[in-house]
RNA sequence: GGGCGGUUACCCAAGUGGCCAACGGGGGCUGACUGUAAAUCAGCUGGCAGUAGCCUACGGCGGUUCGAAUCCGUCACCGCCCA
C-alpha cells in the first residue's frame, strides 16, 4: 500500500468535528508515516481502555479496528488497559460522575476485555500494559508540575464541564485529573499516534499533545474515531441507552440485532467496524445507492462480516439460515427451550412458569395484545386451561416448547 | 457555618389534602405495515384478582387528618447564593 492508500484506510470513519483540524492531522500523521519508512521503524500506536465495565459491544471495538489497520501495516501497538485512569473515572461525556472502582475490580474487567480485544487484534504483535506501571509512582510534586500545563478555563471551555456547570451537576476535581494522567500515558511510552473516540478529542489534543511538548517531545498524532450509532441508528452505541450489540451474546443474536439497525445506520457500520477496504465499502454502498444492490442484501452482508469477525466464518452461515428462517420465514427456531407440563395449568401459569413473561399482569396483556400464540394459532383467553403440548411463543422472538 | 430551593415510577417531568397507580414526553413492549428493519398508525407499560376489588408505591423515619405524593417535624443526599 502506497502512503495515500494508507492514509485513506487510517482516515476513514475519523470524526474531529472540523475540517481544519482533521486536514492538519492529517497531514502530521503522513509526515510521521513518510519518517517511519525513511528510519524504518514503527510507530508507536496506542489506545486506551478502562475497564470500568465488562459487558463490551461494538461501539467498544472501533477503536480495536483502528488498531489493527496500524498492526497490519507494520506498526507497533500497545492495548494500554487503564488500571489507573479507571479509578478515577473519565468524564467525557458523562453527565455524572462514575462510581469508582475497587482495583480487584478493576483488574477482573481488565481481563474480559483484552480477551474481546483479541478478537478483533492480532495477539502476537500487540503489546499489553497498564498505565498503573507509571501512575502509580507520581508524586504529589510531579501531579502539581503536571496541573501547571493546564488552565482552569481550558477546562471550563469544555463541553461537558461547561454543560455540567450551567445545570448546576457537581463538576469534582478529581476529574480534572483525567486528561493530567491520559496525557501522562502518551509521555511515559512516547507515544506516535494516539487512537480514540471523539469523546477522547479533548483529552488526547490537550492532555496528551501539550506535555508531550512540556516534556521535549514530539506531539502525538490523533486519531479521533467517529461514533458507532446504537441498534436505533441515531444515538450513540451505549449501555445505558440500551441499544448496544454486544460482543459476547451469541452469533445469532449479533446476526439478528446488527440486521435490526435503520438503513441509514449502515455506511458507519461499514466503516468503523468491518474488515473491508476503503474501495470495497464505497462499491457496496455505491451499489446500494444506485439501486443495484437490495439495502437487505447489503445489510447482511454487514452482519455476515461482523458476526465472521467476532465469531469466526464457520458460525456466520449458521446465524445467517437461522435469521432467514425466524425472520424473513417467520418460521420457528430449530433450538428452543423446553417445558413439561404440569396438572391443571392455565395459559396464564405456563407463560409465568416459562419465564416468557414476568408477571400475570404481563401475561394478561400479551394475550390481550394477540401476543400470545400455540403452534401458530392466537391464544385469546388467559384464563383458560393450557390447550395441549406444542410452540408457545410470546412476540416476534420468544419461543418455548411445550411438552 | 448561614439563607433559599430540590429529592415523584427505567429516564425527564407534571401534580401543593380526597377526582392519583399518579398529566405529558422519552424509552420499552405488543399489533398492523415491511426487506428483519426504519418511518407511520394503534394499544399497553406496579403487583394480585379479573373486568367490582385489594395490596405496594411519590428520598428515610415519625406525626397531623376521616383521608397525604401533597401539611408538620426530623434525618439523609443534592443544588444555588452568602461566608
Amino acid at each position: 500500500m502506497n502512503i495515500d492508500e494508507q492514509i485513506e484506510l487510517l482516515m476513514q470513519g475519523t470524526e474531529y468535528g472540523d475540517e481544519a483540524l482533521k486536514e492538519a492531522m492529517t497531514k502530521e500523521l503522513r509526515q510521521r508515516l513518510i519518517e517511519a519508512e525513511k528510519e524504518a521503524r514503527p510507530l508507536r500506536v496506542y489506545c486506551g481502555y478502562d475497564p470500568t465495565s465488562t459487558d463490551l459491544h461494538l461501539g467498544h471495538t472501533i477503536s480495536m479496528r483502528k488498531l489493527r489497520q496500524f498492526q497490519d501495516l507494520g506498526h507497533e501497538i500497545t492495548f494500554l488497559i487503564g488500571s489507573y485512569t479507571a479509578l478515577v473515572g473519565d468524564p467525557s461525556d458523562k453527565n455524572k460522575a462514575r462510581p469508582i472502582l475497587t482495583e480487584e475490580q478493576v483488574m477482573e474487567y481488565a481481563k474480559t476485555y483484552s480477551d474481546q480485544a483479541f478478537r478483533v487484534l492480532d495477539k502476537e504483535k500487540t503489546i499489553v500494559r497498564y498505565n498503573g506501571e507509571w501512575l502509580s509512582k507520581l508524586t504529589l510534586v510531579d501531579l502539581i508540575r503536571l496541573g501547571q500545563n493546564f488552565t482552569v478555563q481550558q477546562f471550563l471551555a469544555r463541553e461537558n464541564f461547561a454543560k455540567r456547570l450551567d445545570s448546576g451537576e457537581p463538576i469534582y476535581i478529581h476529574e480534572t485529573f483525567y486528561p493530567l494522567m491520559q496525557g501522562y500515558d502518551a509521555v511515559s511510552m512516547e507515544t506516535d499516534v494516539q487512537i480514540g473516540g471523539t469523546d477522547q478529542l479533548f483529552n488526547i489534543l490537550m492532555g496528551g499533545r501539550k506535555l508531550q511538548e512540556a516534556h521535549g517531545q514530539k506531539p502525538l498524532v490523533g486519531v479521533i474515531c467517529g461514533i458507532l450509532p446504537g441498534t436505533d441508528g441515531v444515538q450513540r452505541m451505549s449501555k445505558s441507552i440500551g441499544n448496544i450489540v454486544p460482543i459476547n451474546s451469541g452469533a445469532d443474536d449479533m446476526y439478528g440485532k446488527v440486521m435490526s439497525i435503520p438503513d441509514a445506520a449502515m455506511e458507519s457500520y461499514y466503516r468503523l467496524v468491518t474488515r473491508f477496504g476503503v474501495a470495497e465499502i464505497d462499491a457496496f454502498l455505491g451499489a446500494v445507492a444506485s439501486g443495484e444492490m437490495h439495502p437487505r442484501d447489503a445489510k447482511m452482508k454487514l452482519a455476515r462480516e461482523i458476526v465472521s469477525i467476532f465469531y469466526g466464518e464457520d458460525a456466520a452461515q449458521p446465524a445467517e439460515d437461522a435469521f432467514i428462517k425466524l425472520f424473513q420465514k417467520k418460521d420457528i427456531p430449530d433450538d428452543m427451550p423446553e417445558y413439561s407440563l404440569a396438572e391443571g395449568q392455565s395459559i396464564l401459569d405456563v407463560l409465568l412458569a416459562t419465564g416468557l413473561v414476568d408477571s400475570k399482569s404481563n401475561a394478561r396483556r400479551m394475550v390481550d395484545q394477540k401476543a400470545v400464540r400455540l403452534d401458530g394459532e392466537t391464544l385469546d383467553r388467559a384464563g383458560d386451561a393450557f390447550p395441549h403440548p406444542g410452540v408457545l411463543q410470546v412476540g416476534k422472538r420468544k419461543f418455548v416448547r411445550i411438552k
